[in-house]
DNA sequence: GACAGACTACCGACCGCTCGGTTGGTGCGG
DNA sequence: CCGCACCAACCGAGCGGTCGGTAGTCTGTC
């Protein structure tokens, strides 16, 4: 399911991906998301892998090496992702919708690469985040500000803010991996989908002024 | 400006809090924050305490023993804040707008216990989050859920899922810390603030069914 | 077909270092 | 003289990373 060498550009040049080194990517990488990256060792990577940390190293320099593609990718990949999905000639809320909605299906399909990458950016800022990672976050970022702009601009949004509204729309999503349960009920771009009523719609039921006459939408 | 001993429940009591230890929270919990309960060596919180790391251990039995009382403290404390500022009698748009802006004023106070406390949750889940520490956890979110079903119940909130809506509400604060500037020009309950403004109302600007005589809100 | 050499995948054993934690003590106020 | 606050030195374990070597495979040459 998950197509990790598709992430990394692996598959793209004319090399060969070797197996065991994508084998190795895909161990380390839910390890990492799990643990962290100081919580898992090369021993540990190697153990599952069912090599010798010697043959470890024979693939990688050296433990970063190993997770750098990982966050690299995975933060590249999302924007490109969504950028390919987006539609600058669609209505605003349209475009919010399917960024919304993209980002958790890539979410759910590159789950732990998103986490190893998430959460090694925040523990350690200066070192690992490099230059070109924050670039393509930040474009990332400023894509879904570009869509909240666009949206106030042609009237069909009221957001003051466009980088609170941002961080409002980003919080809802990047906080996902911390409660949802892959086997669950719901798939992370329906939960995604539902995120992206209530941010539209707003959780208020009726306007302030007027009265109403049936219970808006009632539940039962 | 952190009143830790107030978190940690040592000003209650009859016991001294001796200070060396207040300090050594003090160091400990913003090291913490910062790198990771992994990150951070015994060495590194002796010597910014200006002590041996012996004498650390003159005062806490082990590691986990300064962590323990930080995260305990912060997933408590932060439950009886917004749950002391409830006020069941009012209105649930109200009482959602307190639970929030609350919670973020409690964050600004106690910023770097509750990040400290977060990431251990998050790293280590079966060994270091007890079941006491859950059930606190899940007392605030009960809280949130109280409310929302207060409001849908009374017709101010057309939420169909309050569990999808509280997520999506925590969300929004939890993710806070990954880019809050403290020397910012918004303090965090003010954020928080506009957010909720936001979830209320909602991101779009004007009912899609009818046309609105003025730009909504205009934003010059 | 045999053989040398280069190359790949792999490993056991090891290195220097830092970790959390311990030990045996010192100085000092009450 | 006791107990508190404190510390230098130390310990075993685990860390990231290295080293020398082995088994197999592919290639070119006689």
């Amino acid at each position: 399911m998950d197509d990790l060498a598709g992430l990394l550009g692996l598959d793209g040049n004319g090399e060969v991906p070797s197996g065991r080194i994508i084998q190795i990517y895909e161990v380390a990488c839910r390890q990492f998301a799990q643990r962290g990256f100081d919580g898992v060792s090369m021993r540990d990577i190697a153990a599952e892998c069912g090599i010798s940390k010697a043959t470890l190293y024979h693939y990688f320099p050296d433990k970063d090496s190993i997770l750098r593609p990982l966050a690299m990718g995975a933060t590249k990949s999302i924007y490109l992702h969504v950028a390919r999905h987006d539609d600058a000639t669609l209505p605003a809320v349209d475009r919010l919708r399917r960024f919304i909605v993209e980002t958790a299906t890539f979410f759910e399909a590159f789950r732990w690469a998103w986490i190893a990458g998430s959460t090694a950016f925040w523990s350690d800022p200066e070192a690992r985040a490099r230059k070109e990672r924050i670039a393509w976050r930040d474009r990332y970022e400023q894509l879904l500000r570009d869509i909240l702009q666009a949206g106030i601009d042609s009237g069909e949004l009221h957001a003051t803010d466009v980088k609170i509204a941002g961080r409002l729309v980003l919080g809802t999503i990047n906080w996902m991996p911390r409660w949802y349960n892959p086997a669950g009920p719901l798939k992370a771009p329906e939960i995604a989908g539902q995120f992206c009523d209530m941010l539209l719609a707003g959780l208020r039921a009726a306007p302030p002024k007027k009265a109403v006459g049936r219970k808006a939408k009632a539940k039962g």
